[in-house]
DNA sequence: ACACTCTGCATACACTGTTCACTCATGTCA
DNA sequence: TGACATGAGTGAACAGTGTATGCAGAGTGT
């Protein structure tokens, strides 16, 4: 089902009829709208007739622009998804090309203030059960996942190619997990040895570990504020990847 | 609100009068039909009317028994809750006592099973925000949650005092993290060194990262089946713990 | 000016949680 | 045993929800 909805032609030209272009400004309207929702009140305050009436609109309105409520959701969520991999593309980029560690450090931290300031978006993103939901949002979803891992993984590799870090040799690793890692590197042509790649997905867990944790309040047994943790587990990982760590990495705000 | 709900007196003798005997009947056949709900359908699925239906009542019978919908839902997430905790602790029980290394594998692996097997209660306990829903919510997980930190606490504690393994010294830590760790053992009485406990707290940021990326499936983009990566974290925490490893912790059984 | 498409609306349906007034069986006490 | 209170269950109703249908009117291309 799902998409019932056809892009309007826009008229034959390249300018957009005065059509074409009042529904792009609705579309938009209901997205900033729905999304306003999404973020105060979560996945369920997002009910179309409210939204309808913030525009003058009737919820059978919406159906002319969303094939159901679920297809708006989850453009909600990708949207959301999407500006999280923008922001840490733009962390990336920010410092010196060649400062991989501050690269590291500006990536990881964008991550984790993105997952606090949007605890719920980051639950419906990065904890929710698959198979849960139409298999369409697995697959969109997916696609935006895809684009969030390019980010870390080719900052990875960078920090391989510049600097081999110690790493486990292929016989050290479980056979059945050097199957699937090789199987992995070949299928996108990562150009890393095994242990690399067992490194990455080890960074990985323990980034994604302890960000949920914070998010989802399951550190608060121990700790009240977990940036001094953060920062020491950062700190461990830069020194495992061979990254000239420095002070000024540490967050001095707290909370 | 949210205690409306007044248990009913039993007949002054101890034998509970027949009327509360039927309650209790009743009341433990919603949640038998609520938890059937929950776990097939997840939590939009915990609907009044059917599960009334289910047992020959009507919607606002169930108020006789729960004073809101998501009253019912929270005994139901609690109880799945609960369950999974008594299945670590038999699993902490069932190899010898002394065998630490077995108690450890045999906890983490019925933690994952569970995980594996519950997804949806997995989400709905692990990873939702704080904050989600009213405090009784919060208050009531907040104590399941306690019994399910004492399983691993304890289990932890008792290997440290077999044979203590190498931590960070207290000038090694962060001196905020030091200071957080110091309060946490201040006001839990807990018997280790700080390096121990931050040493804890990032075992388990890995058991619970690793299962986590699994349940959700974030790792499917590089691995297809998890066990072995789950194997092998295992075994280096193992080594980490100066636990002695034996070749048949590894799970033989496939995805 | 025509025909066509697209937008939006009113209505309706089947749901949801929840409240209220009411009945009727059960339990308690004089 | 009779009187009374309690507690369980009901049906009706309310305010919501997502969604389908049919119809009006505006925008657009010929």
């Amino acid at each position: 089902m799902s998409r019932g909805i056809v892009v309007v032609a826009s008229s034959r030209a390249g300018k957009p009829s005065r059509r074409a272009a009042q529904r792009e400004s609705t579309l938009l309207e209901i997205r900033r709208e729905g999304r306003r929702r999404l973020v105060s009140e979560g996945e369920a305050g997002v009910t179309l007739r409210p939204i309808a009436r913030a525009l003058g609109l009737t919820a059978p309105a919406l159906y002319r622009y969303y094939a159901s409520r679920d297809d708006l959701l989850l453009d909600l969520i990708a949207d959301l998804y999407a500006e999280l991999t923008e922001g840490m593309e733009r962390a990336s980029a920010g410092p010196l090309p060649q400062d991989l560690a501050a690269r590291t450090v500006a990536v990881t931290w964008e991550f984790r203030r993105w997952a606090r300031a949007n605890p719920r978006e980051f639950q419906l993103v990065f904890a929710t059960p698959v198979g849960t939901g139409e298999d369409s949002r697995t697959e969109r979803l997916d696609a935006c996942g895809q684009r969030f891992g390019r980010v870390y993984q080719t900052l990875f590799a960078e920090i391989w190619q510049r600097a081999p870090f110690p790493i486990p040799a292929d016989d050290d690793l479980d056979p059945r997990l050097r199957a699937q890692l090789a199987t992995w590197a070949a299928d996108n042509d990562i150009p890393l040895p095994l242990g690399a790649l067992a490194m990455f997905l080890g960074c990985w867990v323990r980034i994604y570990g302890l960000i949920s944790l914070e998010v989802f309040g399951h550190l608060g047994f121990a700790l009240e504020d977990v940036t001094p943790m953060y920062d020491a587990m950062m700190a461990e990982l830069g020194a495992r990847l061979g990254l000239p760590w420095r002070a000024e990495f540490g967050c001095p705000e707290p909370g």
